[in-house]
DNA sequence: CATGAATGAGGCTTCATTCAT
DNA sequence: AATGAATGAAGCCTCATTCAT
């Protein structure tokens, strides 16, 4: 299956608020790259003013305060996420396929943005704001919507009955975490002869094969 | 394959360095647990020295900085984890034996010190200064130690000889990393007729049956 | 003697400038409230233009700054006042009644406006821009007035000779203001059967009294 | 009656808080001067901190914030003078003497520390802080005290009895605190032939004897 | 006149780290 | 070894004021 690239793009860039020419969408690209570049916690007001090119004050017009940047920040990608995710759950083809898509999404988000993927990654799964109840619910969506899909794949006899939805939905999204951690880090290495795309392609399918055939021999 | 509780208490209590009354111990302590409490970031040095029950001043006799107290503790602890891992490497037992050993590894370390796993796994982990070499290697280290069951276990025939073992060891660990992690965030609810410890072995197990097996149907 | 009401308004409500729709005085209304609520300093010129209904950039076209509109309510009012006290001044009645309706003045104030006394007690007479030579001229004035008709009254025969005048006068408009004062900080609560006009009026008439006839048993 | 110099000292220096070398007393007395000089608002923690010769942060590790200097100042200095206050209304002396020696101690304390009387009028009075229910409660109490006063001298006969003890209360306090403020305002200048302590024994005779005798002619 | 986006200096507060005792 | 007073750089945030439209 083919992720559209209107859900990558949906991932990537969030629909621009109406009304504002641009600023607000400005500060938070440059919070992103900011973030991404020196983390949420080194990242200066100044850093994200500056990277914006815009006066320090005027980030305050448009956020209470650093926090609420990095929240707004979450909200409006991990929404636009999980919209992409509600979409392939409702999708009419068998859980394999939709698990394949989940995987293309996320990782074709690090293709798009990386940044945008570190920071979630490194900085808001991190923050103890995760545990405010807009985000902790938000992140649970996401687990609540692939136990979802196991489940049905196991009514429609597609997948074992034998395993707990909930626990390899985390085994499922931990694996697809850390492949992009270790791109996000850089531990893992693009070879020669391959696209960034082309690896990423490889490297979901090879999570989504080992996630349902496993790996042991039979 | 029961997990030696020795293996255990190494990873969760490392030995005592050279007989001191042990106030450094007392301010590692005293860390972990504020650190886990409250994260890194926000943990000041007076908190530390409050929890220790010394003055301090004294913190900067055994440690340069806090950040080398936060490098110790890594350093400590996942030193001794990896020794543990190590361990089961070097066993003489099927690759699917010692994958079930070190989930076991990772979910008995946090029953036994849940605030040493969650530092581990919400401040160091993902903190930057995971770039710091020692760490990166440390922790690759881990990885690697992964692959090479796996390979070993793809050259005994024991597992599929068409899956990367770095590939494969990222699902692995991604999927017990986020076990732990939804543990550690108190997202999974340990039921009521299940002890911690019945509950973290039926969680490392579905783990390893998952990717051992898979979740297809076959 | 009766206050007439046409005083009190004049204390209260400044003439309206040239017939204007008023943005201006829309403007030093809203401070004034602003200012009695919050205080000066905690008052923002957004809370003034949001409390005036006006977009605050406008507030900067009426007025040089701040400070500005502080002075200008202080000014206006201030003036009014010490017109209606210089026409009590000229009046042919003996000095005790010029008293008292200097007394009735202030506190006649009080009950229409009484965020305007709140301000002026508050604000403007304790501010260091007191300092400022206009209106610390404006508030000796009220002081020389009030010495002027003591003086008078002295030699009319009508009070005592061997009183400093100047001093007699910072006791009369100091019992003053500390009664005003104990009603702005709702310090005095006004009884059941009492309205706050005859409360008032029986306020003035004590401190008159005190004033004039002291406590002492003769 | 003389108005002994321990009282006097009583307010303007309180006793020093056990243990603490002197630092916290430095930093109250540098604040002290620093905002009877230009206010509270317009004073800097870095003015106090030069003011006090030390470091910028040390005035952190005895107050709060700027807030808490000022409401300490408040309280420190004025429990000594209620405490003086009250030993005066302790005393067997006719209400006459004890609100004499209320105004010399009022008077008299401007004399020795003109800032700290400066501030209590300027400052602390007009902030909205004043409404906290400590200093609203300490500043009701010499309220209470003097109408105590009063109403002891009129049970003794030695007052009238037809006037209310609050509000006279409150012209006897408005009356001393409007001429402590036009020492500190310095709108009143001391005439050449005249100390400054004669000068105030002057005013404080000249209250005392328009409150109970007034200022018509008998 | 009117708007409110944009500016940026100013000041409070925090807290890691040093140092005298 | 132990204490905690002392230091001061760093950074968030406020908000008066300006300016383009």
């Amino acid at each position: 299956m083919q992720t559209p690239v209107a859900k990558l793009s949906a991932i990537a860039e969030p629909p621009r608020l109406r009304g504002r020419p641009g600023k607000r969408k400005l500060i938070l690209d440059a919070a992103l790259r900011v973030f991404a570049r020196v983390g949420f916690h080194r990242a200066r007001v100044s850093d994200i003013a500056r990277e914006a090119g815009i006066a320090y004050g005027l980030v305050y017009h448009y956020f209470r305060n650093k926090d609420e940047i990095l929240a707004t920040i979450f909200e409006e990608r991990w929404t636009a996420f999980l919209d992409a995710v509600e979409q392939v759950d409702a999708s009419p083809v068998p859980a394999r396929e939709k698990l394949a898509t989940i995987a293309n999404l996320i990782l074709g988000a690090w293709q798009v943005r990386p940044e945008w993927v570190k920071v979630l990654v490194l900085e808001i799964q991190r923050s103890s704001r995760f545990a405010e109840p807009f985000q902790l619910r938000a992140v649970s969506r996401l687990f609540q919507l692939v136990a979802g899909i196991l489940r049905e794949g196991q009514a429609r006899g597609e997948l074992r009955g034998d395993v707990d939805p909930e626990t390899a939905s985390r085994v499922f999204l931990g694996a697809l975490e850390m492949a992009v951690t270790s791109l996000v880090l850089e531990v893992t290495r693009i070879g020669d002869g391959e696209s960034a795309e082309q690896y990423c392609r490889r490297v979901g399918q090879s999570v989504v094969d080992v996630f349902l055939n496993g790996v042991a021999r039979t």
